[in-house]
DNA sequence: CTGTTAGCGCTTTCAA
DNA sequence: TTGAAAGCGCTAACAG
């Protein structure tokens, strides 16, 4: 079962390899009956492109990688990642490009991981899912003009092509209607500490107090991996505290859930005792019990525009080097409601 | 910033490409001298060997395609794609593989992609997230003697490398959970009709029954998509019924919350009222109000072992064509529990 | 509109 | 242990 190759079909339709690599690149210069006819031969041997090769001669492989971060098991338990992968992969597939999901390997870090898909030449641009301050993999695809784009946003370079939510103005938000709500004690529980998103939703949420008045707690603000056990544990360290909080925001709904349960573990009555507001608005905070409030940042809409933008990039060759910022919503659920 | 290749490298460290190549693919018979020469020489010049020129020369992708089932936009929604998806994940970044996921385009059906990825030497083998009755991927992937393997069960050919469940024998058992609790009235809510898995299930189910001597009632087993929809909408019509069922299986948690609300609204109890039992037992089951009793088919487990088994395919080259089974268990929760 | 001719960057005999 | 040379299957000037 030999592969058939472009040659093959040439010689059987009695015409020149580069004709037959033009029909299949949909190639306007050529006859409609050379098209026909070549069409025909293809089908009738079975003939399907080799894209390596392709790839190899024209420097372009139709795929771009998705960047896993680091500790990358954990990552896929997020339903934020699987949305925006959704999102992705729905503009990808649109524009027939696959998606390679590389993952870290054990003794390697991130950065050699993108070398290897960049320079050897595995992709043709990636997205990031996410950002650290003073981020090696920003600053290498950066200094190395690699098209890319990122989900989230980057604290040291201006340039760099990414779509985001406003999370300081949402955490801003977030913590006001705590406030409204009459709470004074209210402790902000963080995923990843050097994640840049983290640091955004912080800063909202000490902006919002101090506009209050209310002071900064240094007690109040712990963080841990974005996980739900790292909820648990956290909410598990607030609560040993003389002065326990009123309320408590979390960075993701995956720690929320731990956070709520380990405050009903402890006896304490969700609103009443302690609110509880979370982000990203993955149904696990519309399912959970009681619910739980929670920013929508649209992660489809965020891998959707990544996806879009990289296309872009990919195509215009101009730098679309511009920060896109995508609506969030506050959806108001029972945890912060009292009745 | 020209791309360095092998030949620079070659030039600098003045040896011949053939000597660089054996030093990039670890080969046994070079001294260690020049080996270190090179090494030396590439790190300096900053060399990664380009992965399609590779894949090219030696017919081999390093790269495993994972393909998402029709109407992929769907089914990225279900947490077991996910679990099974981050399985495959961890099993191929140890063995420094990419992972790539290829999505269904518009105008072309699921076979024709794969087409593309197999002739088109995109990816050494693949792995199938579910199969239907009769499918035509299979048929073809095992014609052409394509490494693959399917998580599922096939049910027309006895040699296809697969790991899957018990399912008849886990909805056999979770049926008769409910009879012991003296359910008479249990309906069955399917997902996708002519999935393999839902055909399984069902046998189970019809099994139980008339195992009790039950009997079972035509109206009492609908389907549709393996989304929450489709559980709200199936589950309007079951309640629109004169006999009422007193308990449901949901083929799938998504689908089973969707049950859930649509019980509520109708101002039914669960499970008093009704009792529901579903499958895959992911975290949406978990924290479900009341929580729902949930078969875990172990998503991760056969991740891991659909990804360990085309690898030994892969590297064996002998037909690993076993069908391996993961054990499920019966985790029971609120939603089939009267205090 | 079509064919000829060089490669793309690497691997792999084969010979030394 | 190393090098020379052919070739993986396709594309892209260039020429006609």
């Amino acid at each position: 079962m030999k592969n058939v190759t472009l040659k093959d079909v040439a010689k059987k339709a009695g015409v020149s390899p580069s004709t037959v690599s033009r029909v299949v690149s949909d190639d306007s210069r050529i006859s409609e009956r050379t098209k026909k006819k070549v069409l025909e031969v293809m089908k009738e041997l079975g003939y399907y492109p080799n894209s390596i090769a392709r790839s190899l001669a024209n420097n372009k492989t139709n795929t771009i990688g998705v960047i896993m971060p680091y500790g990358s098991e954990d990552i896929f338990m997020n339903p934020f990642f699987q949305e925006s992968l959704r999102g992705i992969s729905l503009v990808a597939s649109k524009n027939c490009y696959d998606i390679l999901i590389s993952t870290s390997r054990k003794n390697e870090d991130e950065i050699d991981i993108l070398k290897c898909l960049i320079k050897g030449k595995k992709v043709d641009g990636l997205i990031l899912t996410r950002s650290n301050e003073n981020d090696e993999s920003i600053k290498y695809l950066r200094e190395n003009k690699v098209p890319f784009v990122l989900i989230g946003s980057c604290l040291e370079y201006d340039d760099i092509p990414s779509v985001d939510n406003d999370n300081k103005k949402a955490s801003y938000e977030l913590t006001s209607l705590l406030i409204k709500k009459g709470r004074k004690n209210i402790a902000f529980i963080g995923g990843e500490l050097h994640s840049v998103v983290i640091k955004n939703r912080f800063e909202g949420y000490k902006k919002a107090l101090s506009d209050n008045n209310l002071e900064f707690n240094e007690n109040y603000f712990i963080s841990d991996k974005f996980l739900e056990e790292s909820g648990y544990k956290l909410t598990g360290e607030l609560l040993k505290l003389k002065n326990i909080p009123d309320a408590i925001i979390v960075s993701d709904d995956l720690m929320s859930l731990g956070a709520m349960k380990k405050i009903k573990e402890e006896k304490y009555r969700v609103p009443q005792d302690i609110m509880l507001a979370s982000f990203n608005n993955s149904f696990l905070a519309k399912y959970a019990n009681p619910s739980i409030t929670s920013i929508d940042i649209n992660s489809l809409e965020l891998g959707k525009i990544a996806c879009k933008k990289l296309f872009n990039i990919l195509k215009n060759k101009k730098n679309e080097n511009s920060k896109e910022i995508v609506e969030y919503k506050i959806i108001e659920r029972e945890s912060t409601k009292l009745i």
